[in-house]
DNA sequence: GGTCGGGGCGCG
DNA sequence: AAAGCGCGCCCCGACC
């Protein structure tokens, strides 16, 4: 069952439950206590709430204790949809349509704006709202149902609604956090926490390798974070050096060189995530950073504040779980290149992936050497082609010609100016105008062409050379996050049996669903489950299962299997 | 005083 | 010569 919802003040809503295609038979509910209908409706079985938003909706709901088992996010399926059809134009120009555009769309697109225009917040209009918000849904509904391949499509909608759950409740649970292991890793390397007065103030560390390089510069000051200031310092010692990154530097015979190249990496730390971080981002034993589900265009996450997905490896020492429970580390094993198997339907190139390394059981193909095999596969994901890449994808295209044409066909679309889309059907954005008018080919062929038109073009086949690959591991990667979720919420801890427990200070306590093993972490191809020692092998068996579903259900029959390491530990830096 | 693009680098 | 994809965040320096 369906059952539509707009909150209102006070922890109030308006519901309503609707019938199979999303037409609504009977009038609204009114409720006063939200969260009380939610866990009635829960209870009574499976309902699938449909809400504009999950990221608006649903921490006011995690926050009274509330959980939901599913959701259609109105908000989440309306992008997927507009990737897919193009954004209507008013100009009537068209607007990168795949399938051409729906009839009948300007009720729906008033009800959309309705949906997500600023309400009034003090008096809102909630019977307005779900009328926009049922109207909406269902026109989703047959858009959806409208797809070349409907249930993949369905599938993917569902699974980035889940999506939108499990990012909210990752927010609210927090990732454990250990600020005194931190703090004290970070004055290992950087000496200890300067005072905050004054601002700015380098730690002792940086300072000193800040005075040496000035020494090393023949006592000329220079500010260390400046590239332009480093570059004419060299000039002025005689190396011509392009730029200052690492791999320059690297290379460069000047004594500066060594010691900018440890400045860097600790002040990229400092900066990043030094001790200004952990006092914004940590609270109560917890990092809470807010996901953006389906921020990056392939459908992958990305996150706001706190950089959540571009946590330095040595910073993993302080991710530590509470005492009593462990950490369920889970990887998907070498995906991209599992995923254009499944995808090519390579069949050679399946088999090699049927299980274990599948870089060494494509070895064979060049030599018996799994280095090459890797460099093949990785240049026919990202579309590289120099140095020994070139004559490797020779090899690869020999010996598996469906992968390699099925990457080499995205690209040629992407070149041609044309969408791609995923495994499930999420859809890369159209060139922009801008691309379309300096590779549009001139009427006069004498005419020069822009000499950027080519290197647009061959930038535009890589990204979707890449974009089919990355798009449809990251539908596997959602597929198995929302089966995993499912799985978890069902493991019941063994009474009284969960240790110490967390320190309470550290937690909700009105976040009951968070005594169960419950996900704290994703990062595009791998998941950190925070559980309680007692369940640990059915966690263990709940990943498993759930490993060979996501396979299943995305790519449906193939040999390839998507294996995950997975590593119980008590610290995340254990778990590689 | 603020914004914005580039350089650089962390993650996958 | 350009040079493998996708992000977020920091600092700098140019600019308004």
């Amino acid at each position: 069952m369906r059952v539509a919802v707009v909150a209102g003040t006070g922890g109030s809503a308006l519901l309503c439950e609707l019938a199979e295609d999303g037409s609504r038979p009977d009038d609204p509910v009114h409720v006063n206590d939200l969260s009380a209908a939610v866990a009635h409706y829960e209870r009574c079985g499976q309902v699938r709430w449909v809400w504009a938003s999950g990221a608006a909706s649903y921490p006011a709901l995690l926050r009274a204790g509330q959980r939901v088992a599913r959701c259609h996010d109105v908000a989440l399926a309306g992008r997927l949809l507009v990737g897919r059809d193009g954004q209507a134009r008013a100009d009537g120009q068209p607007g990168g349509a795949v399938t051409g555009p729906a009839p009948d769309r300007a009720a729906s697109q008033a009800a959309q704006e309705t949906l997500f225009e600023p309400a009034d917040a003090a008096a809102p209009d909630l019977a307005g709202l779900l009328d926009a918000l049922v109207t909406t849904h269902a026109d989703q509904l047959r858009r959806i149902a409208a797809d070349e391949h409907p249930a993949r499509f369905a599938l993917l909608v569902a699974a980035e609604s889940a999506g939108g759950l499990v990012a909210a409740e990752m927010t609210s649970a927090g990732l454990p956090w250990r600020a005194d292991v931190h703090d004290s890793l970070l004055a290992g390397l950087l000496g200890p926490r300067p005072p905050s007065v004054p601002a700015g103030a380098r730690p002792a560390r940086l300072a000193e390798l800040a005075a040496q390089i000035d020494e090393a510069f023949g006592g000329r000051r220079v500010n260390p974070d400046s590239p332009g200031q480093l570059i004419r310092a060299f000039a002025a010692d005689g190396v011509r050096v392009p730029s200052t990154r690492f791999s320059v530097l690297r290379d460069v015979d000047h004594p500066a060189a060594r010691l900018l190249i440890e400045y860097k990496e600790l002040a990229r730390l400092h900066a990043a995530n030094g001790w200004a971080w952990l006092d914004s981002w940590v609270s109560g034993g917890r990092f809470r950073p807010e996901y953006v589900v389906g921020g990056v265009v392939s459908g992958r996450w990305a996150s706001r504040g706190g950089g959540a997905l571009q946590i330095p490896k040595v910073l993993r020492r302080a991710v530590v779980a509470d005492p009593g429970w462990v950490l369920v580390v889970a990887d998907a094993a070498q995906l991209e290149p599992r995923v254009l198997a499944a995808l090519a339907g390579d069949r050679a190139f399946a088999e090699a992936a049927a299980g274990g390394d599948l870089y060494l059981a494509l070895a064979g193909a060049f030599g018996g050497d799994r280095a090459k095999a890797k460099v093949a596969l990785l240049s026919a994901m990202y579309g590289g082609a120099g140095g020994e890449a070139g004559q490797l994808l020779g090899v690869l295209r020999r010996r598996f010609p469906l992968a390699s044409q099925y990457v080499e066909s995205a690209a040629q679309a992407g070149q041609e100016g044309h969408v791609v889309r995923s495994v499930l059907g999420r859809t890369c954005p159209p060139p922009s105008a801008q691309w379309r008018s300096l590779t549009e080919e001139s009427g006069d062929p004498e005419s020069s062409r822009d000499p950027g038109a080519g290197a647009a073009s061959r930038a535009r086949g890589r990204f979707t050379r890449n974009f089919v690959v990355q798009a449809s591991a990251a539908d596997w990667a959602l597929v198995l996050l929302a089966g995993l979720r499912r799985r978890l919420a069902m493991i019941s801890i063994p009474n009284g049996d969960v240790g110490a427990g967390p320190p309470t200070q550290s937690r909700d306590p009105a976040a009951a669903w968070a005594q169960g093993p419950h996900l704290v972490f994703f990062q595009h191809d791998e998941v950190i489950v925070h559980c309680p020692e007692p369940v640990v092998e059915p966690v263990l068996a709940a990943i498993r299962e759930v490993g060979e579903e996501a396979g299943r259900l995305v790519f449906g029959a193939t040999p390839v299997r998507f294996p995950l390491t997975t590593a119980v530990v008590n610290c995340y830096a254990d778990a590689k």
